[in-house]
DNA sequence: ATATGTGAAAAGTTTCACAGCC
DNA sequence: GGCTGTGAAACTTTTCACATAT
């Protein structure tokens, strides 16, 4: 039962959704604070606690009570008048929301530093992300080993995607050649990027889905914050 | 410096007019996509173009023109109608707004996987954030090597804070220690925080600014969208 | 008594459309 | 002809406030 963001933004550039998509009413921003949610309520599960408040969960993510309920209020009801909502049954609600209720086979485009660093990324398995292949253009690069996987020659993209039916893509990879990479991805049958690279990597009309992450953009910011924060 | 948008009467001369208050009339999303502009300006320049149009850096992010315009009149006036926009110019200017005109000491806490690939990220050091310090709680990390930074213990923190005038930090460590580590820095005088540890390190009223990036809820966001693209 | 779910209001953001300048 | 800058309209998102359920 797919759900449709509407297309606006909030800490990210806006995304543009030239076609026509059906069911709107769910702001982009929900989507990530349900995966914040789900992050605060995974944490309580380990703490033992059963049940939970939309105002317990604001408040822990410095946001207004109302506001969880209406993000929640999108996909369903899962709370019980007067008492609250199920720390599991929530956890299970939005996994089953955000698609992680099953897991992703993921592959990871570039063994650079950063590579290296996302390939070890814990939270990506503790999400049901399954990295199944890592790839790099630079020969002496092959063969190397990330942890248990071992770095594939480029070429051989296309064969992984089809046999581990993967569907998500890590991007990180240099500018430069972010984009030629993006749309190997695309035509091997990939319809998620995960982009690292500091460049715009949007097909027009096609299927692919790309959510972008810079760094630098981060730390900028993080720098006009700061600077606008001081009376 | 802060600049003060809109509202009232203040164009004098046709020059970008700074003052001293936050920032009311500024959208939060602005920002990240004067960033985004600032990208590719950069790019353009190194391509040696001179002149640009609001609708060709939207064309270039998959946005529409006018809204290039709006986050840019923000600020101030920086094109030329019938003309375009100096690239030249408007980077300058972006760069001004951003707080990136001048160089920014940032230190790193953590020099797990992340941390490594974080320290030797390009993109900082090209926008003006120099990484003055690496820290760690691990005593088998201490007196590594980071590139050219060498690992220092926690204890060290505060006095490189001070010493260096540090303002901005990089939180890179387990989540499990990001509250504790975050409060240091806060007390030691740091003013913001790019936070890569899922958890909400939140300080109520205080005068700390975070930003927070978590990858395990980038990807959940892929994985939503890619759901719910199909149909 | 307490907390959800939601219509309606408020606040915020983007797009339209065009005056003004090149 | 061209393009910027911006008031006003359109649209989106958040908050308020309360009926409804336990």
């Amino acid at each position: 039962m797919p759900f449709e963001p509407t297309d606006s933004d909030d800490e990210e550039a806006g995304r543009p959704s030239p076609a026509s998509n059906p069911s709107p009413n769910v702001p982009v921003a929900t989507v990530t604070r349900l995966a914040l949610y789900l992050r605060e309520l995974q944490q309580l599960q380990r703490s033992g606690q059963q049940r939970i408040q939309s105002s317990a969960i604001a408040k822990r993510l410095g946001l207004n009570d109302s506001l969880v309920r209406r993000d929640l209020s999108c996909f369903g009801q899962f709370g019980q008048r007067g008492v609250g909502y199920s720390i599991v049954g929530l956890t299970k609600a939005i996994q089953a929301i955000l698609g992680t209720d099953r897991s992703w086979n993921v592959i990871l485009i570039g063994s650079g530093n950063l590579g290296r660093a996302l390939s070890g990324y814990r939270g990506f398995n503790q999400q049901g992300f399954r990295l199944v292949g890592v790839f790099d253009s630079d020969p002496s690069k092959i063969g190397t080993k990330l942890g248990t996987i071992t770095v594939s020659p480029l070429e051989e993209l296309e064969s992984t995607v089809e046999r581990e039916k993967v569907e998500l893509a890590i991007l990180a990879v240099p500018a430069s050649s972010a984009a030629i990479v993006a749309q190997r991805l695309e035509d091997a049958g990939v319809t998620g990027i995960l982009n690292f690279a500091p460049v715009t990597v949007r097909s027009p009309g096609s299927g692919l889905t790309v959510v972008d992450v810079d760094l630098a953009v981060e730390l900028q910011r993080l720098a006009f914050a700061v600077v606008n924060s001081r009376g």
